[in-house]
DNA sequence: GCTCGTTGCTTACCT
DNA sequence: ACAGGTAAGCAACGAGCG
């Protein structure tokens, strides 16, 4: 490579960024797309990498420093080591700083120093280095950035512009989106027996659909390295910026990369024509690209239960949703042997391509807002769990104030007490609002300043007026200088208040109407993660007395709000955490709210008024008639993944019955005219199919149930089948235990079905758990 | 060896 | 791999039982 053609301002669009060496440095790679439109690499290496040390307080910085600087043997790679001023819990402190040659060196010297002085702690050696440039630059993920340049030649740089910063970038407001060029793809793999295996069987298709129009279906003739050369091609033919599709990290991706493998196959779908590879979260990393795996945007909507591309594309309406049908695996190989099944297969894999890419344009300005809130890269951000969004929104807001950031030491761990469930008043009551408290937990954290940097340690001695002294649990907390989580909420909640005023001015069908409206839900996900934040003990900040003080508050807040709306006359007839149900008595209920935010300074609501609402005795579980007729419940079977469709429609029915047409007959006649369906052997096997997920490795499990019995039986069939998977079983008719009948719902005829269970332990219990309210005994489903 | 009540594992939900 | 609180089904266990 050469220098060029001088400085340039740069302005782009941050896509993607990752550590590389360059001129024998470490360095980091930003992938963006420039004003005009074009695809642009900018090295930076003003930043090196390092980390502090703060020793105790007795200790002479600058002895320690000579000696760190003298000691190459024991702190070998140490370009510089100076002294900074830092905070640490709020207080002020003298740290060193040292600035490392090389990443690797960094975790090292915190050990040497604790050797060399007895004491003192390390901090941020455990952030890597483009983690560094996103959070001391405060650079915009999915956002605009800029800095000074010098044009460069990169050998093999194709279809981009490479440069080098000569200034630090800094991040730019603008809320525009440059037109990104979006790849959305889909493998048909099929196996011999069983799962596929890279190893042996090949790819057959890949299916591929753009933002443009251009798309392909490539299968597979002879051998498959046609196809992946052919995937290539496209890949880099198209040059997408962003790369979709339904489950590739945990599927496609890997079948990719292991079946390249074995036929020794160079997969360059990178900008800079690396393979892709596994990287933080479990996500596929693409070098110059965002790859996201739309199945962790589908996680997110939580009414959809089975989460298939055909499903998630159906609850949406997508357009491809039309003709959509899933293919199974265990369905593939007996369509594959004859040449209508391999034609319905290789339609399907385009179907699916096309429906990535339809369901990417519908859900993906979501991402891109909590990409740009939390500063991880987009190909990161919905694989990261909740709790590593926040810690990465946390890392960014404590360098801003200079606050030290602890590393993630996992601590022993102690649960503490919660929010408080009400017993609910059983039966049907007419005309009930219900009353919610909003944000109740990051207010209270706000309010009473509740964070680690401000929490008092038993024995440790303030003056008595500048304390919160937290009721029940007699935590204290200082009430100044604001702690680092009451700068963080009262910021997500102030821009959260000034978004949705900008909303209500705006037309829903502007173009920014929907990027304020997902920008607004990326702040309500960060602003409610906090309290849990503080309360997990990987968490960086993490410190339990934060989360129970909360909690304590919480309990305090609705329990005085119970009290008062008792002595105004208001029944009560259910509460959880931040919720209350009440008689709708208007005038009552107003002096409540207004009660609320006098006295207690918190914002109380109507969130939603039910014309009738059915309790059972349990607590979370309940079903309510909206004013548009439509129904709400709650933790019943009916919402429940884990029941059969037909005992969930016989409750919704049943539900709809009562609380819609007010017909306890007609519910009991729905009912038995499902048990005569069923007894008739009427009901789809569909219907009868229970799911329930696999939560850890299968060998872990201690008891034996259907759901890990049928997944065992299929993993020596040869099917894969890993963590998070849904085991599909039916149960059918013969002796023993429930796990003994449950098989495989693919496995199952109907003939096989044990009505009797499905009667007895899904149809009736799940009408039974209404009806029963109602004085109906199960002798009276009778048919 | 069987029945019956209790305990604890397991999943999925609510706020 | 954000928290605790809760319901519910079923397996496992142990006591009682001639």
């Amino acid at each position: 490579m050469s220098k060029g053609d001088g400085l340039v301002r740069s302005r782009f669009y941050l896509l993607d960024d990752n550590e590389v060496e360059w001129e024998g440095k470490p360095c980091v790679r930003f992938w963006g797309v420039d004003e005009k439109g074009a695809r642009i690499c900018i090295l930076s290496n003003l930043i090196m990498p390092y980390g502090y040390f703060l020793p105790n307080q007795q200790d002479d910085l600058e002895t320690i420093r000579q000696k760190v600087i003298e000691d190459k043997k024991h702190f070998p790679g140490i370009i510089s080591v100076s002294i900074e001023t830092k905070k640490h819990l709020g207080q002020e402190c003298k740290v060193l700083k040292i600035t490392c040659a090389t990443s690797d060196v960094r975790s090292g010297y915190s050990k040497e120093l604790q050797k060399l002085v007895g004491k003192g702690e390390g901090f941020e050696n455990d952030l890597r280095l483009p983690v560094r440039y996103m959070a001391d630059l405060m650079l915009t993920p999915c956002g605009w950035n800029e800095c000074e340049t010098d044009k460069i030649k990169l050998d093999g740089a194709e279809g981009y512009d490479a440069y080098v910063a000569s200034t630090a970038p800094k991040s730019v407001a603008d809320d525009t989106v440059p037109t990104l060029r979006i790849l959305a793809f889909y493998t048909l793999t099929v196996g011999e027996k069983g799962s596929a295996k890279p190893e042996s069987d090949p790819i057959r298709a890949i299916a591929l659909a753009t933002t443009s129009g251009k798309s392909a279906t490539l299968v597979s003739e002879k051998d498959d390295v046609k196809v992946l050369k052919d995937f290539v091609e496209f890949v880099k033919g198209y040059d997408p910026d962003i790369i979709v599709g339904f489950q590739t990290n945990t599927q496609d991706w890997l079948y990719l990369i292991q079946r390249s493998k074995a036929v020794k196959f160079k997969l360059a779908v990178g900008r800079d024509s690396s393979e892709p590879h596994t990287s933080v979260y479990g996500h596929v990393s693409v070098a110059g690209r965002a790859n996201l795996d739309l199945f962790d945007v589908a996680s997110g909507i939580p009414e959809v239960k089975v989460k298939t591309l055909e499903n998630v594309a159906k609850y949406l309406q997508l357009d491809s949703a039309v003709k959509f049908t899933t293919f199974e695996e265990w369905d593939r190989s007996s369509l594959w042997a004859e040449e209508s099944g391999r034609r319905k297969l290789i339609e399907n894999a385009s179907m699916s391509a096309q429906a990535s890419l339809e369901l990417a344009r519908e859900t993906m300005i979501f991402p891109m807002q909590l990409s740009a809130l939390t500063g991880l890269p987009l190909d990161q951000v919905m694989a990261a769990a909740t709790g590593f969004r926040v810690d990465s929104y946390l890392i960014r807001k404590a360098h801003q104030i200079g606050e030290l950031i602890p590393g993630r030491n996992e601590q022993p761990y102690f649960t503490y007490r919660g929010a408080i469930v009400l017993e609910p008043k059983t039966g049907l009551h007419d005309d009930v609002a219900v009353l919610d408290f909003a944000s109740m937990y990051p207010t209270l954290m706000e309010k009473y300043n509740l964070s680690p940097d401000t929490f008092i340690k038993p024995g440790e001695s303030v003056p008595e007026d500048s304390v919160f002294i937290i009721p029940e649990v007699n935590h204290r907390f200082k009430t100044k200088p604001d702690g680092l989580y009451k700068t963080v909420l009262a910021t997500l909640i102030h821009e959260r208040l000034s978004i949705k005023a900008l909303l209500k001015g705006a037309s829903p069908k502007s173009t920014g109407y929907k990027v304020l409206k997902e920008r607004e839900r990326a702040l309500k996900v960060i602003t409610n993660a906090c309290y849990g934040y503080a309360g997990w003990a990987g968490a960086r900040w993490h410190v339990r007395e934060v989360a129970e003080s909360a909690a304590a508050l919480g309990r305090e807040t609705i329990t005085k709000t119970i009290t008062k709306a008792e002595s105004l006359g208001l029944s009560i007839i259910y509460g959880d955490t931040d919720s209350l149900f009440v008689k709708n008595e208007r005038a009552k209920v107003k002096q409540l709210l207004d009660w609320v935010e006098d006295e207690l300074g918190l914002e109380i609501r109507v969130e939603r008024e039910y014309r009738r609402v059915m309790f059972t005795e349990a607590m979370k579980r309940y079903a309510g008639l909206l004013p548009d007729d439509s129904l709400d419940i709650v933790g019943l079977e009916v919402v429940r993944g884990d029941w059969s469709d037909i005992a969930r429609q016989v409750q919704e029915e049943v539900l709809g019955k009562i609380l819609r047409d007010q017909s306890l007959e007609e519910a009991v006649e729905a009912v038995k005219a499902t048990i005569r369906k069923l007894q008739k052997g009427k009901v789809p096997l569909a219907d009868l199919t229970i799911r329930k997920t696999l939560t850890k490795p299968i060998e872990k499990y201690v008891v034996r149930t259907p759901h890990v019995e049928v997944a065992k039986r299929l993993m020596k069939e040869g099917w894969t089948l890993t963590v998070g998977d849904k085991v599909a079983y039916v149960i059918t008719k013969g002796p023993g235990k429930l796990f003994q009948k449950a098989k495989p719902s693919s496995q199952v005829k109907p003939e096989d079905v044990d009505r009797e269970y499905y009667l007895e332990n899904q149809v009736k219990p799940a009408a039974m758990r209404i009806l029963e309210r109602f004085g109906v005994s199960e002798g009276q489903l009778e048919t």
